[in-house]
DNA sequence: TTGTATGCGTTATCAT
DNA sequence: ATGATAACGCATACAA
């Protein structure tokens, strides 16, 4: 048998009005009550009148898990992304929440603590609560890919955003870094810089690798020699990026500009620069990268690069309904990169202030928006 | 009739397996399959194992829907948040999911983007979603808590935390604010600071009275005369603490500590306290509140209040379990108030080092940890 | 120890 | 336009 219906524990306690309670008062069939409910054609609109009232009167819920298993789909989409903190990850969860919810959609949520064990853990538990699409960002510890041929078996929609799976067989929404370098380090020339160093990061990783391809294409584009003696790698740290600034200015011609590939590292140079006794940005100007929440309180504050992570998280969502719309017909896989944006802040804004116009308001937050 | 089975869209996909699928293969009945894979006593081991290989090769996956449906509970969790940003809710996001996966719990994830009407909407969806409880941070335009009052009546657990409904009739979990500015302010105090001043915020909200209020206990119990003068009120914006600090060093007398109530405007302060030429910590102390990400990258880092916003989320589901297990017998509401824990950093930390230990090591994140 | 039968609340099919 | 009924997948009371 049913367990009993849950008895009130204490007498302020009401259990829910189910569909049948509602077609009893009305003296009609269950049938009509959910026609009435999921608004179907073949309902009188006096009788919808009624059952919408009595529903609103018994404050009536509708159980989305006995929809669910009756309809073989949840309302719910799953998300993995390996921790909840810092910047990005929060920012790019805003986004795919708000994305969801307007699109009917509720989301749970994986914490993968970039453990792969977690991770394929995580990818079972959302199968088995069925929902609709899965979003993932990779955790680091994620070298083999077989768990989402797991997902795919089932026909479950899948979408990868940040830390993907390479290829062009999945679908999967990034930022496009190369860019996003290749923007600051055009904004340097634009500003006047005519010798530009660049803070790098792992090259081993692609974010780092492309950015300083884009820092390379603007060079090149602009005619400017690639003069690797300006380049410094490191894990771009805070104290890498004075470290690395303190190396820059003591060669026998220091650069004007820096671009580096992280904000904690164009702190560290911006830091440096100020103990050395220079002007920023006249002296040298710096740009960062990743639009870290510090960029704005610094004094300068330090020019970056946006990484649009609410939009990120909402181009997934896109697309992963698109996947669930298509109901496992053919779907050509996509990968979307975003436009990374500049921000231009003090740390790099060193032309004379344009005449008058609210453009240039030194108060704006932030200049120039790459469309 | 039911939908035809989902069919392979192409042939690559595969359907999910059912218990009802074992219980065909190995010729037993749907009973026992259940029996074994939840572990029932009266199952044969042999028979145990025989399912649970079964299983495992068909990669049969439980269908949660099914199950909560049938047992009237899900494993699911309701969270309702403001909003998925900056450095609090994040974190306390991370506790929750945490401590609610250790649970055998997964998370739902709502915002009401400060919304008292999207926050009922949101209460409406989890219900409708059949958590076994949820946990609220409320919305800043909630004033009235009618909405509440349709999941008590449902006997659904409920807990809140930080922006909670006041009264002892509710679970809930918050920081003890008023230990937070009692801390900061002795910490001053054992610095050698005899005049410390506060910079406060909006006394209508309570977390900032709360953190006044600390102060002026510290200073009582120190024997120091409460001298307001020395409390200055804004909205606690960095540059209202710069503007504050300013105010400060205009006295005729100075002081030589300052407590802020935000990070934000401990910064400002800091900041106007290094352009007037002083030194932090040796001429004026600074200490602040919430532990942004921030305050470990100035120079001199800056001490402040950590939150605890992990152990507010874990604290927070703790108290949610307990309800769900009492399982609607008498429990008596509880409000747990969380220690915050003192940071010491740069910024506050004039006294001589100690004779040599592990404890005063200059690279140690932080030092003192209130018990 | 195992099986039979039923119901959780909803929706889809078929009939009226 | 409305109703009767079965089925989604699972868990349990009861019988054997």
């Amino acid at each position: 048998m049913a367990p009993r219906k849950k008895q009130a524990p204490d007498s302020t306690t009401t259990s829910p009005v189910s569909m049948a309670d509602l077609a009893r008062e009305l003296g009609v069939s269950m049938t009509t009550i959910s026609r009435a409910l999921s608004d179907h054609h073949s309902i009188g609109p006096a009788m919808k009148q009624k059952v919408l009232k009595l529903a609103k009167k018994y404050n009536y819920q509708p159980n989305r898990l006995a929809s669910a298993l009756r309809k073989g789909k949840s309302q719910l989409l799953g998300i993995v992304v390996p921790y909840i903190e810092g910047r990005f990850f929060p920012s790019v969860v805003h986004g795919i929440e708000t994305a969801a919810s307007r699109a009917g959609y509720n989301v749970i949520i994986c914490q993968s603590n970039e453990d792969v064990a977690q991770e394929r853990r995580n990818l079972d538990i959302l199968l088995s609560a069925q929902v609709a699409g899965i979003l993932v960002s990779l955790s680091r510890t994620t070298l083999d890919f077989r768990h989402f041929e797991k997902v795919r078996g089932r026909g479950l929609p899948l979408v990868f955003f940040d830390r993907i799976v390479e290829g062009d067989n999945v679908n999967a929404v990034v930022l496009d870094d190369q860019e996003g370098g290749y923007v600051s380090t055009r904004h340097l020339l634009n500003q006047g810089c005519r010798r530009i160093a660049h803070l790098a990061g792992p090259q081993h990783l692609n974010i780092y690798k492309n950015r300083r391809q884009g820092y390379l294409d603007a060079l090149r584009e602009a005619g400017l020699p690639e003069d690797e003696s300006l380049i410094l790698y490191s894990d771009m740290a805070q104290d890498q990026g004075a470290e690395g600034m303190r190396q820059l200015l003591a060669l026998p011609t220091p650069p004007d500009g820096v671009f580096a590939a992280g904000d904690y590292c164009a702190l560290g140079a911006l830091q440096e620069a100020h103990r050395q006794g220079l002007r920023v940005p006249e002296d040298v100007a710096i740009s960062g990268f990743s639009n870290e929440t510090f960029t704005v309180i610094t004094q300068p504050p330090i020019t970056t690069i946006d990484q649009r992570c609410e939009e990120m998280g909402q181009a997934a969502v896109r697309l992963l309904l698109e996947l669930i719309e298509a109901d496992g017909r053919p779907f050509t896989p996509r990968q979307v990169a975003l436009r990374p944006e500049l921000l231009v802040r003090g740390s790099s804004d060193r032309l004379p202030p344009a005449p008058a116009g609210p453009l240039r308001d030194p108060s704006a937050k932030f200049i120039g928006t790459v469309a």
